[in-house]
DNA sequence: TAGATTGTTAATCGATTAACAATC
DNA sequence: TAGATTGTTAATCGATTAACAATC
């Protein structure tokens, strides 16, 4: 087990741990690969290998104790290990994003929020006053966030991205079209790309 | 040429489009698949292939016209066939979605914008009013919307889906947890879920 | 024409599914 | 013990890469 994970694997972790934790909810306290295949819309054959990159985590005969099975899945994912991070770019989006996403349920604690317009520097959103950009080097130095969100348009993000690196950000959850993975190797990028989606979907409701 | 389309080429046109948009702005006009594969990150190979599920775009010996190729692809995805599209739940993220998003530039047009709070109905975002969901019916029959983007919570979503559904709405571009496609054939459903992205990050963190 | 680069077929690689022995 | 269901190996399927003839 756990030797390297692929992708398509470590993309479908996420979803376990939410029908887990939907399951939990419902009262139950077991589950076999076969019903959760048939409530997840996968195979029990995917399920069964999938859990088995990490390791036995269920019992012949009977299945895979819920709470258990979650709680492992969460501890894989690293949801009990907070990393902490910093937002750039307090706009509509980072407004958004800091305000809606639950990033203590995520396995992250944010510390910092940046922008370098210097109207909104000073207003507090979620308890943390918005920095200017220009003391972002300082804050870095001192405070040693391993992760940045980028919410700042493409034509910044490449020299945001340069310094956030060089000040020892490692991974990067970014909103913008600057592609980070690209130009910089030893750090983990998740980008979100709300185009790419959209367009998608117009593809698929042009052809299926 | 374009029998069935693998998911995974045409999750890679969307980014195809803008890498090109980005060598027009640059000022270039050709291309070798080459070239591109460098840019982007792929092989060669792969682009060629997925280029040519939809056709012959390109010229022995010279490449690929950049703004040909570009505009096949725009129609490929269809953004010169704008789709109409409402919104429902216009909380942070709603507005941030609305306010940050250029649907124009991606084949959507967003005609409607609906929350259940009473205090934000007639509130302008984006030029258009919030609407009171409960004159979604009247709505949806007037004006035939053919998209939904939902920006509810999972509790609400199960139930306006169905209502979305049994009104026509054909795709929908999902922020909530409901699983849309688990339920319903016959729409076309993107989800986005940032917590799954975040959690794959807080993955990576931990292991590469 | 010679050089370059596509379109396309064949080979490889990886991911999913099926099957079944192990075992609770 | 008998029944159920896992963990795991083998078979299949699909996607990516390599190779090369066609052709601009």
């Amino acid at each position: 087990m756990s030797g390297l994970i692929s992708n398509s694997v470590i993309k479908r972790l996420p979803r376990y741990y939410r029908f887990l934790g939907e399951l939990k909810a419902l009262g139950m306290t077991r589950i076999s690969s076969r019903e959760l295949s048939e409530r997840m819309g996968l195979t029990a054959s995917q399920i069964r290998q999938d859990l088995n990159c990490f390791g036995g985590f269920g019992q012949q005969g009977y299945g895979y104790n819920i709470d258990i099975l979650q709680s492992e899945i969460a501890r894989i994912l690293g949801l009990d290990t907070p990393k902490s991070a910093i937002l750039i770019g307090m706009g509509n989006l980072g407004r958004a994003v800091t305000m809606h996403v639950n990033f203590e349920t995520k396995g992250f604690r944010i510390i910092g929020l940046f922008d370098n317009k210097e109207s909104l520097v000073g207003q507090v959103v979620k308890n943390l006053p918005i920095r200017s950009t220009s003391t972002l080097d300082e804050f870095c130095r001192e405070n040693r966030p391993q992760v940045a969100i980028l919410c700042i348009p493409k034509n910044a993000a490449a020299d945001i991205a340069q310094q956030l690196v060089s000040l020892g950000i490692k991974g990067f959850w970014n909103f913008s079209h600057y592609d980070i993975a690209l130009n910089y190797n030893n750090v983990q990028v998740e980008n979100v790309h709300f185009g790419d989606s959209l367009m998608t979907l117009s593809y698929r409701l042009n052809n299926d």
